[in-house]
DNA sequence: GCGATTATTGCAACTGTGTTGCAGGTGTTG
DNA sequence: CAACACCTGCAACACAGTTGCAATAATCGC
């Protein structure tokens, strides 16, 4: 391998931007890099590290590495984390404008969350001394499926 | 022991309805539960395991059943628990009236969680299947005292 | 292209939070 | 008072994530 040969299995844009995100850091592009930020890209919602794991066929990723590429792309600002209801870290991947302000479906069933791009609601005013970061709007519930599935 | 002294540390309304609450579910109002719910009523921020640990003074309870009351009191609606960013469970007492939407800061830093009263924000449009049963506006940030110590 | 440099990977062992099984204790009820 | 059920404590476990160190391979300069 390592001849001129990309992989066919997601869409050149795709490949080619997550490469450019991963150099433009300094770092280098690995391939874990490459599939994991590929994954988190074209996933509808938030992966835990199991999940990626799977995704990317099983024996294909030491664990810990696998890890330490989510600590960096978190760390880089690529990917963000949260923790599910499991008490489980989720990774999604950062878009480009940076959302300071962010909606979220959790459903307390699957654990699963999903990004809406619905609106950044509120100006709070906080008790003195806090800094405000980023606002999160959480909708908490049902999913479609998990909804189906336990009637 | 097991007179009619209660103790003076609390406030005797708070005792008293910590008993009244848990008796009213129908279990045992045991000196554990007393203990635990009482000290989430009285906390301006939800806890994790380890600091009720603490304040319940070290040797005080076994931790396997201390987290066995933090289970009966969120199963029993008395309490909710949250996930915070380092994956730690916290505890928080339940209010009356039962919140459906909720504003909370969360501490990046320390990963505490600040209960505000503020407003309950959006009317939010799902996607089909999905089925809402709480609103959570999460605000994230520093907390003043990680402010001042982390400049 | 070819090698040196050094970031990245893989392995193994570890940490910390939360869970389960079971025996013993404690309160409640008839 | 005795039986019963609930609660507690101990020990062992499970799981997600972390750390240390040696081996590997991506990038840079030639």
């Amino acid at each position: 391998m390592m001849t001129t040969t990309p992989l066919p299995a997601e869409s050149p844009a795709e490949v080619d931007s997550a490469a450019v995100l991963i150099r433009r850091t300094g770092a280098r592009a690995t391939p874990a890099r490459l599939h994991v930020l590929r994954l988190l890209r074209s996933a509808p919602a938030a992966l835990s590290h199991h999940e990626i794991e799977q995704a990317l066929g099983n024996p294909a990723l030491d664990r810990v590495t696998l890890y330490r590429v989510l600590d960096w792309l978190v760390e880089s600002g690529l990917a963000h984390r949260n923790t599910d209801a499991q008490r489980v870290f989720r990774f999604s991947a950062a878009t480009r404008g940076e959302h300071a302000a962010h909606t979220h479906f959790r459903c307390d069933d699957c654990g699963r969350v999903f990004c809406l791009d619905a609106a950044p609601p509120a100006p709070p005013h906080l008790p003195q001394g806090f800094s405000l970061l980023r606002i999160e709007l959480d909708l908490r519930g049902r999913c479609a499926e998990c909804s189906g599935e336990h009637p």
